[in-house]
DNA sequence: ATCTCCCGCCATATG
DNA sequence: CATATGGCGGGAGAT
């Protein structure tokens, strides 16, 4: 067995070697010992590593991880040496821990300068790289299937790939955010820890099924690859529609946190999200567990890139493990900006800008092309009968799509065969504003000043105008997203399986876990308290910052407490939700849910070159592309396919591809976004139902108790940050409310039982900074605001002295949250 | 006992 | 058919 020792003492060698570079701290010296035979060890990519990363950044913080990982690595070492000395071979040593995803990510990533100049790529054989790390290749695609699922290395061919670095991060962040937005993440997460702790409560277990149906059911998620331009699609293999899934799993992990406010993520919760399945409890187990494996397995190579670490979530219930996000912050737009970051969700900027010319060029990407080409439309055809016989495929698109590489963008990306997609496109980039209005005009909405913040650049959406088109099927649709900052626009394809849920949300309300919550009332007995959030390491720790301010400020704002009232869930009014959004299930599947989270796509970003390629356009409009979207060209539109009818069930319309419209549009205005709306719905088909957008946030906000039963607030795919339109509701008849400021209005919910002991500050929406106008929140604020209806009655609030912390509206809602404590 | 998660069998995809 | 990819889950090391 064994005979790992060499391998340590040699690592420890190397270690010891590159230590002075790179921090003199962290070591200790170790004496190194014998020489090793191999060059490869661990640890000396790992210093390899560090000291790359040194250089570049250093920050404190990065001089922390360093340290850290350095030390790490030293004790690592020592053990190693310990058990040498003490006896020697014990076959320990190479130990798991050596042997760990993590440490071989590290060694893999320090085989590549994080930022590529863009004139030189780096290939990446796989061949290659097991040899020198000496590992099995499956843990290679381990590591490689998430890095590019962040689209920061790409296939090639078969053992090849292309290194892209950090480059594309920005962008892939800010599409995963997007999408995880319009998926209604942060409603999802609401939705299980809710029914955890109803769970507790009451045992029984009814409601929680009605919960689960209505929302939460997921049906699977199905995966879908968010891709971007330039980058991704090489080889057909890739984009393939496979296998994906460990890609996209590792998309959604990370969407997760970009989405969630205190950017912490469970794993228990990740898995019930990943996994559609939240009703069940009883789940699978097994599914669960493999759900939660894989979730490791992707968990230590995004902790490589330091885009996470671990963490310990505490609840009443004990403690869970979890991952903060300690990536870049990807901010909708917006420049402002300073905030910082611990706000909200959004946050800071570190990225700002975005090469998107290197984008451009990237996908012009002189490297090989033209097989793919051939492959894909090969492949194209393959996908197509698969769906039928399956829809499980992913597609993806293989493809080929690039875009013409001057135009960089565009569209439609899928070309070729599949062709008949609806896409649509849309261009976008500046014109953003432009867009909205239009919109706006078209909508009618009232609102739009507030929203309107305008500033184009904000949202991320805003986009434009979408165009639709009724394919008729096509396994994948397309769509087509704007990127805000950096101006990239992503396209996102849609499997038909996916498409056939729908998704329902409302945007408006998003429902996001106080970081902090907190709260009076908290249960957590003890004093612990409120979460809070600790983390304490040994070393540093930075991470709290962010949380811990957030907390701070959430905190104390004492709440009156949970106090009064409570929610009354009307289960009926679920139901009824439900039918009407009625969905059908195609074959097997069926969901019960009525409402499926969504479905992503694969996202691809576009850069956001200008213009596009008009060859592609002819395509598109073939395929019945709407007229809007023509428009895209000139200005920023953004492009909604709608998937195939057969396929779509329900609603499906994406919210995502909505999103940017929503921003404008107000709620209720649905004809707002007629085009979206209309065109897609309906050619999808069946998607009778008015707007599955609405039922789905009114039975939230039933359910919650913000609303009473009877009131229903219209929603529309307003998402994310929906500015606007608060009073869209007021078709029912409430509203009105102005946005804008709402920010005072804090909404307290108790409920009934628990009333005193949990409650949740949820932020909607996360302002990010106080001083800014996030429109969105504003929005949400007014459903909030929404007149209690007769069970129940929320109470709003404006705290006097909340206000200003709560900035923007906040909902409570029963939760329990805890601390987090680093490991 | 629980948390992590490595290992590698084996189905698929690709060549 | 031979490989290349990767889904998946047993079961063992780490705590």
């Amino acid at each position: 067995l064994k005979t790992p020792l060499k391998q340590a003492a040699t690592s420890q060698l190397v270690l010891t070697e590159r230590q002075p570079d790179c921090q003199p701290l962290t070591t200790p010296p170790k004496p190194k010992e014998s020489p090793p035979a191999d060059p490869w060890t661990p640890t000396s990519n790992l210093k390899m590593l560090i000291s790359a990363a040194s250089p570049e950044i250093r920050s404190r913080e990065q001089r922390r991880q360093l340290s850290d990982s350095s030390s790490e690595v030293l004790q690592t070492n020592h053990c190693l040496q310990a058990h040498l000395l003490g006896d020697e071979y014990e076959r320990s040593q190479p130990s798991r821990k050596e042997k760990s995803l993590g440490l071989l990510c590290h060694k893999f990533l320090a085989r590549y300068p994080e930022y590529p100049s863009p004139s030189q790529k780096s290939y990446i054989c796989l061949d290659e790289v097991t040899e020198e790390l000496h590992v099995e290749r499956r843990r290679i695609y381990d590591i490689v299937n998430v890095l590019e699922s962040l689209h920061m290395v790409s296939r090639l061919a078969r053992n090849r790939y292309v290194w892209h670095g950090r480059h594309n991060l920005p962008q892939t962040l800010q599409a995963l955010k997007k999408v995880g937005e319009e998926n209604k993440y942060i409603q999802q997460i609401q939705m299980i820890k809710r029914k955890e702790y109803e769970h507790e409560f009451d045992p029984d277990g009814e409601r929680n099924e009605e919960m689960a149906s209505s929302f939460g059911s997921s049906e699977q998620s199905e995966m879908s690859f968010v891709e971007l331009p330039g980058v991704e699609f090489r080889a057909a293999s890739v984009n393939g529609r496979k296998y994906k899934s460990l890609r996209v799993m590792s998309q959604k992990f990370v969407m997760l946190f970009l989405v969630s406010t205190p950017q912490i993520v469970s794993l228990e919760v990740a898995a019930k999200i990943l996994i559609g399945e939240d009703q069940l409890e009883d789940l699978d187990k097994s599914k669960f567990k493999t759900k939660i494996r894989r979730l490791y397995d992707i968990a230590n190579v995004l902790s490589s890139l330091k885009l996470i670490k671990k963490v310990h979530v505490t609840e009443e219930r004990g403690r869970k493990p979890a991952f903060k996000w300690t990536g870049p912050e990807v901010l909708p737009n917006t420049q402002d900006t300073k905030l910082e970051a611990t706000s909200t969700s959004c946050s800071p900027p570190i990225s700002e800008s975005i090469p998107s010319i290197e984008q451009c060029s990237k996908a012009l990407f002189p490297s090989k092309g033209k097989q793919n080409f051939t492959r894909h439309s090969s492949l194209i055809k393959l996908v197509k009968s698969i769906d039928n016989d399956r829809r499980k495929i992913q597609s993806a698109p293989t493809s080929p799509v690039k875009i013409s590489a001057s135009t960089c963008q565009s569209l439609p990306v899928f070309p070729n065969t599949v062709t008949q997609f609806p896409a649509i496109a849309k261009h976008q980039l500046e014109g953003q504003s432009k867009t909205a209005e239009e919109l706006q005009m078209k909508g009618d909405l009232s609102s739009p000043e507030a929203v309107p913040k305008p500033e184009p650049s904000q949202q991320p959406a805003l986009s434009q105008p979408l165009g639709v088109c009724p394919v008729s099927h096509s396994s994948v649709s397309p769509v087509i997203l704007p990127h805000p900052q950096s101006g990239v626009s992503y396209a996102i394809y849609l499997q038909p399986s996916q498409a056939h849920t729908v998704s329902t949300y409302s945007p408006g309300f998003m429902l996001q876990p106080p970081p902090c919550a907190n709260v009076t009332g908290i249960k957590s007995n003890n004093s612990k308290v409120l979460n809070k959030i600790a983390t304490e390491e040994g070393d540093t720790q930075r991470a709290t910052d962010e949380p811990t301010k957030s907390l701070a400020a959430e905190e104390k704002p004492d709440m009156k407490s949970e106090t009064s009232s409570q929610r009354c869930l009307k289960r009926s009014q679920a139901l009824q939700e439900n039918n009407l959004i009625k969905r059908r299930k195609n074959d097997e599947e069926s969901l019960d849910t009525s409402s499926t989270f969504f479905p992503s796509g694969y996202l691809i970003p576009l850069t956001h070159c200008t213009h596009g390629n008009k060859a592609e356009c002819s395509n598109k409009e073939k395929a019945g592309v709407c007229s809007l979207q023509h428009t895209a060209y000139s200005s920023p539109i953004t492009g909604v396919i709608p998937m195939p009818a057969s396929e779509l069930k329900t609603v499906n319309i994406p919210a995502f591809h909505i999103t940017p419209l929503n921003i404008m549009l107000s709620p209720n205005s649905i004809a707002a976004a007629p085009v979206l709306s209309n065109s897609c719905l309906n050619s999808s088909s069946t998607s009778s139902a008015p707007n599955p957008s609405s039922s789905a946030l009114n039975f939230m906000l039933q359910h919650i108790g913000l609303i009473p039963a009877g009131v229903q607030v219209p929603a529309n795919p307003v998402l994310q940050h929906v500015p606007v339109s608060s009073r869209s509701e007021n078709s029912s008849g409430s509203t009105n409310m102005q946005e804008g400021k709402v920010s005072k209005n804090i909404l307290q919910l108790d409920r009934g039982g628990l009333s005193g002991k949990y409650s949740a500050v949820i932020p909607l929406q996360q302002p990010s900074a106080p001083k800014e106008p996030q429109e969105p929140q504003a929005v949400t604020e007014n459903f909030f605001r929404t007149p209690g209806g007769p069970n129940t009655e929320p109470s709003l609030s404006a705290n006097s002295d909340g206000t200003q912390r709560i900035s923007q509206g906040t909902l409570y809602i029963p939760q329990r949250k805890l601390e987090v404590s680093e490991d």
